[in-house]
DNA sequence: CATATAAATGACCATATAGTCATATCTGAC
DNA sequence: GTCAGATATGACTATATGGTCATTTATATG
């Protein structure tokens, strides 16, 4: 015990409030995130949130100004959560092939191990174009997903850059990604889903290579497998 | 006026006061559609609807239980016309790519035609899978939907059917049609949406084509064309 | 240990919304 | 024209939720 408060010493010298603070706010977190998954964000209400979190109605209003504070907050992190995927890989890529092969895993991994973001996500960006008595901030880190979508597409697509089309692709890549993910848990068990993915896998990026006007070159694991 | 009574005579029979519900009734759905896509299903109030009604909010209770009623009915309607729009075409489909063609073309009419109800399905959708306090009613309708997919799509993917792969299909195609218009909405204008289209379509058939494992029997008006 | 500051609390108030119902308006039959 | 039945109305009640704040509990300091 008191060795973990002398490494933690020159963390930033936080003092017990502001770690009971930080606890506190980390635990609206994570019971703002079960909520809005299970209830959907707006039927939410701030009770549902603190009752959740075992934590006072009041000390609610101490971390966060509002519900919609919270939920942007949350987008906000799960969109970086879901771009470092989409940035960091191991592998060297070189194609667009594997580009499309790594943009399906990093999506497919975030939506398994973080449903609970992707659920949100999903959520935050049908409220974005509703013309609602609230929220435009949640405008912004959608934004930055398409954006970082076209960064990673772009030298793949050669020839001078119609920032136009660009942005085609990147919509057409985020829709296939997020639309396949949302109409298979309407039409399928987790499982299936699950089960569904390896064997669509190649099928996914050959379709999303053909939308971009080219074909993987002859790879030979698949000649005319269709195995989907 | 006289005439008109007289042709409506045998319509049924329907006395004034029943037409005189009928188009309360009528106003009532319009409304509701219109304020359901402005502010969203769940900020909706049954006010918010009578209000744009320009009718007494007592009225809405004469003709709908609660708002999950009207909800679901519009939801259960705006299926059918999209069912409606899929399942007739002058055209005799012969291919999968033909098929897919006429799909995306419906979707897209639906889309741009019945704008408010495209957003309409969306927002249900979304509701399907969240453990909400109401609403499992809603599930119906997107079964109805993925099923007619696989029935529009089940005589091109041959062999013997594997319905687990014909629902992935469907799946597929759902979520990348659903996906592509909901992202471009954040991403573009509406107008830009509108011109990405027409040299999407080609593309968007292709890769679709390629994603059941068949590639379009080398339709000549094509080549390497690539005008995405 | 005593005192001061920060964090958490939940009773409390104000407001918004769902849903009701007595009344008013319209319609049909005679 | 009049009466009976159907439809529409909006003031009203009950309830739920957002947001506040005086009080309590935990932490820091000396």
């Amino acid at each position: 015990m008191v060795i973990y408060m002398i490494l933690n010493a020159e963390k930033k010298s936080l003092t017990r409030s502001d770690k009971r603070a930080d606890r506190t706010r980390k635990k609206l977190e994570a019971a703002a995130l079960e909520v809005f998954t299970e209830y959907g964000l707006d039927a939410t209400t701030i009770e549902d949130i603190t009752q959740r979190a075992d934590l006072g109605k009041g000390t609610f209003y101490r971390h966060f100004k509002d519900k919609e504070e919270i939920a942007t907050f949350l987008v906000d992190l799960s969109i970086d959560e879901l771009l470092e995927r989409l940035r960091s890989t191991n592998k060297h890529i070189t194609t667009l092939y594997e580009a499309l092969e790594h943009l399906l895993d990093a999506h497919y991994k975030f939506f398994l191990e973080e449903y609970e973001k992707f659920i949100l996500l999903f959520q935050g960006r049908l409220l974005v174009k509703l013309e609602r008595r609230i929220s435009e901030k949640m405008e912004g880190p959608y934004d930055r997903y398409l954006r970082e979508l076209e960064k990673i597409l772009s030298p793949f697509v050669g020839e001078k850059i119609d920032p136009m089309k660009i942005r085609r692709l990147a919509c057409a890549v985020a829709g296939f990604v997020f639309g396949f993910f949302s109409f298979a848990m309407i039409g399928m068990e987790m499982e299936q889903v699950e089960s569904s993915i390896q064997p669509l896998r190649q099928n996914f990026v050959r379709s999303l290579s053909s939308f971009l006007g080219q074909l993987p070159e002859n790879n030979k694991e698949e000649k005319k497998s269709n195995n989907f």
